[in-house]
DNA sequence: GAGTTACTAGTCAAGTTTGACTACAGAGTC
DNA sequence: GACTCTGTAGTCAAACTTGACTAGTAACTC
C-alpha cells in the first residue's frame, strides 16, 4: 500500500470539501512530495478512483473562479471516513518498512485520541522487536552455519533500521505521553491545512533544501 | 528509480546467462521479495523491457527442460553492463531515502573495487550530513517562527532516519576498510547466486520470519 | 502595450507494478 | 487409479505512477 490514499483522504477530510488543487497544495505544504509519491497525477488519480469506489463524493462544480479547467470538489463519505481511520490505524501499527506510510500517519495521528495512538505505537515497538528477534534467529541459527558474506550486510542494514525505528517510536511515545500535541476530543485542533487564499511558505518555487543534490 | 532494474541486471550478470525463473529464485534467495518490489510480474517485465532497450540480449530457447512454458534466456550486453555499473554507483551514493535501492546495491557492491566503494560510501555520509543541516536550517530559521505542531514529527522522523543511516554507513565503511569481504580483483569472489539444481534454503515455502505478522 | 513569466487547475499517454491466473510434471496418498 | 500438493515457468488485465503537456489569467518588465 502506498501512502497516497491516506494522504488524500486525510486532506479532503480536514477541509470538509476540497478540489484537487487544494489537496495538492496541502500535501506540498506538508512536504509530502519529498517523501512520498504525491505527484499531481497520482493525486488526481486517487481522487477519481476513490470517488468511483464511494469513499469520496464528487460535486461537479462550475468553471474555476481563477481560471484553468472547471474544478471538481470532493467530500468524504461515511465509507470514506471508515476507510480513512482504518488506514490510519494500520499505518501507525505496521512495522511494514515503507517510511512514507508512517510519515503520512504521523501527520494525521491527532485525528485519533491520545490513548489509542499510544496503544498503537507501543504495539508497533513490540512488533518491531519481535521481528528483529525472528530475523536474527532465522539467519544465524545455533549451528553457526550462516556464511552470508557481504550479503549479510543487507540484513544488517535492515536490522539497524528497525532498531532506529523502534528507538524513535519509543521517543515519540514518551513525548505524547508527556502531553505533547492536541489529539481528538482535546479542544481546538492544530490546523494543518492551508485555507483558501493563504500563501504556502513551502511552495515548490521556494526550492526545498533537499534540492541541493 | 526502483531497485528492480539493478537487481535483475546484477542477477543476470552473475549467472552469465539466466532465464526468468532463475533470476526470480536468486532474488528470493537474497530476500529481495521482502524489501523490494521484486514480484514475478515486475521481474519478467523488467527482463523484457531491458531486452527491448538493448541492455539484455534475449535468446529464444526450446521448451523448458522440466515442464511449463518455454523459457527465454537472457545475457547482459555491453550497454547493459555499463548501465549496471552506473546504477550501482549511483545507488551506493544517493542519500535518496528509498532503502530498497541501497539494499540492492549492498548485494552487488563487491562488483566494484574496494577503494571505489569506500569513496562512494564516504561521500554518502557527507551528503547525508549536508542534507540534515539544510533541512534543520530551513524548518527552524533563526527567528524561531517554526510552529509545526505534530507535523514537525514527520521531519523529526526523517532526520532521525538520516542520522541512523549515516551512522550505519560509517560502520560499514570501517568494516570494509578493515578488510572485510572480497571485492573486484581480489581473487575468488563470494558466490551469491544459486547454481542450477542447488536448493534454496530460503525458498518461499519455507516461510520467512517476517511472515509472523 | 507586447512579451515573458508565474500561478491555478487539471489531463493524458506511456510506463510500471500487482496479484491472480494458466499449464505442465512429478510425488505422495487414500 | 484418481486426487491433491508442490515446484517450474511464465502471462495477463487492472490498477497505479510518472512526467510532460494544455489552457486560462494575472502580474511584471522593458
Amino acid at each position: 500500500m502506498s501512502a497516497i490514499r491516506l494522504l488524500v483522504l486525510g486532506a479532503v477530510r480536514q477541509h470538509g470539501r476540497a478540489h484537487g488543487y487544494q489537496v495538492r497544495n496541502d500535501l506540498e505544504y506538508w512536504g509530502a512530495h519529498e517523501w512520498s509519491n504525491a505527484k499531481p497525477g497520482s493525486i488526481y488519480h486517487a481522487l477519481k478512483q476513490m470517488a468511483k469506489q464511494g469513499l469520496l463524493h464528487a460535486h461537479e462544480i462550475a468553471p474555476s473562479t481563477v481560471g484553468g479547467p472547471p474544478r471538481t470538489e470532493y467530500e468524504i463519505t461515511e465509507k470514506g471516513t471508515a476507510e480513512y481511520l482504518s488506514l490510519l490505524r494500520e499505518s501507525l501499527l505496521a512495522h511494514d518498512q515503507k517510511p512514507d506510510v508512517l510519515s503520512a500517519a504521523l501527520g494525521f495521528m491527532v485525528d485519533l485520541d491520545r490513548e489509542e495512538v499510544l496503544g498503537l505505537l507501543q504495539q508497533r515497538v513490540r512488533t518491531l522487536k519481535q521481528w528483529r528477534a525472528a530475523v536474527t534467529d532465522h539467519y544465524t541459527p545455533e549451528d553457526g552455519t550462516a556464511e552470508l558474506g557481504h550479503i549479510g550486510e543487507i540484513m544488517n542494514f535492515w536490522l539497524h533500521s528497525a532498531d532506529a525505528g523502534a528507538e524513535w517510536t519509543q521517543g515519540l511515545v514518551e513525548r505524547i505521553r508527556g502531553g505533547a500535541y492536541t489529539f481528538a476530543g482535546e479542544g481546538e485542533p492544530f490546523v494543518g491545512v492551508l485555507t483558501e487564499g493563504q500563501e504556502n511558505p513551502y511552495a515548490t518555487g521556494q526550492r526545498h533544501p533537499e534540492d541541493t543534490r
